[in-house]
DNA sequence: GTCTATATGGCGATAGAC
DNA sequence: GTCTATCGCCATATAGAC
């Protein structure tokens, strides 16, 4: 589509990439979409709403995804190798989400936890499913939650860090960055399940 | 101490740990130090410097310590328990640290920089640690900067992500969350070595 | 050193003409 | 729907009396 509302949309999704949510302007994405400031308020009323538009828009098609992945028959392995490859590929694509996400906690903490549930995310279920594992003794005794937190932390933590790793780890190299991120997709479930083994 | 300038440092501090930088009002710091709002001005010129000079101090403590260990003769399994032990103490200590430098990342990446460098933080040395254990064959083969990045990672996101962690998995307790925190001492290098043994 | 009062600037938001 | 002009707020920062 090619009307003001999408393009406003498009755009604001760059620049909410680019600079994240206290960072961008509005004025900003005015001028890169080519329009007048007023106009993305005519359509999307606050600057907060443009973004949880955006941001909801990305996440919703996230969000199913993982659930049937939850969902299906297969094996705790293939599980957890799929999820953080959609995981990691969603972040890819949006790379704004993990810094708007841990800065706007602090700022609006309900509004994020109500952006989530809004959604229909449920973490719980996870839970659950890594509980059953280590009952059935396919995995090693471990909490869930500690679990639960070490996969989100390694998926999301390097992309909100992201401008202070690339030159303080990876020689200022983005390209460089981009491919460790990209096969964080079999490092991390490698890393994990290597530490899940049962040993004989 | 007991002079003024103290007070408002312990008083900043406080409020930025409750509230992070961006959070944080100056007003708020004045009121509860009970003082003039111009006195923070006219002791530390700017909320930034401030800020910094809270921050400075906090990581002042920790970098020798995290010096020492890795040139002391441990061995790689004491190393990794003993750092994590003094990381995750520090952030414990000061709980807005993870948030400021993930927030002031993206408005002010440089500035961010050169305060690490400014203290002489240096992750290389880690990096060369690692390889060197991989070389002699007692971890597993994994790439440095991964195993860096995960660790950085488990102990750095879950403090950042507190606000969200608590309602979302923590059923709304805190101090499930300390408790939680608190056996991530142990729970993190057990995950990690696990995950480095050389199966026979 | 400490206060009161005020300046300054940025930015989101709105009014209102066209 | 789109624009110009402007408001209003808030937070940092400063001037200047005491």
């Amino acid at each position: 589509m090619d009307t003001t509302e999408s393009k406003i949309f498009e755009t604001a999704k760059n620049v909410f990439i680019r600079s994240g949510l206290e960072g961008a302007r509005m004025q900003e994405i005015a001028d890169e979409a080519g329009i007048n400031k007023s106009l993305l308020h005519y359509y999307f009323r606050t600057k907060e709403k443009l973004f949880k538009a955006v941001f909801q828009y990305a996440f919703k098609r996230f969000l199913p995804k993982a659930d049937e992945l939850l969902n299906s028959d297969l094996c705790f392995e293939e599980r957890i190798r799929n999820f953080i490859n959609l995981y990691i590929d969603l972040l890819l694509e949006n790379p704004f989400i993990p810094s708007f996400i841990l800065c706007e906690i602090n700022r609006d903490p309900e509004g994020v936890i109500e952006l989530f549930k809004g959604l229909g995310s449920n973490p719980m279920k996870f839970d659950t499913l890594i509980r059953e594992e280590v009952e059935q003794g396919n995995i090693r005794q471990i909490d869930s939650k500690q679990l639960i937190v070490n996969i989100l932390s390694m998926c999301i933590f390097p992309m909100a860090a992201r401008p202070i790793l690339v030159p303080m780890i990876f020689n200022n190299d983005p390209r460089v960055f981009k491919k460790f991120l990209e096969s964080r997709k079999k490092e991390i479930p490698d890393f994990i399940l290597k530490s899940l083994v049962i040993k004989e």
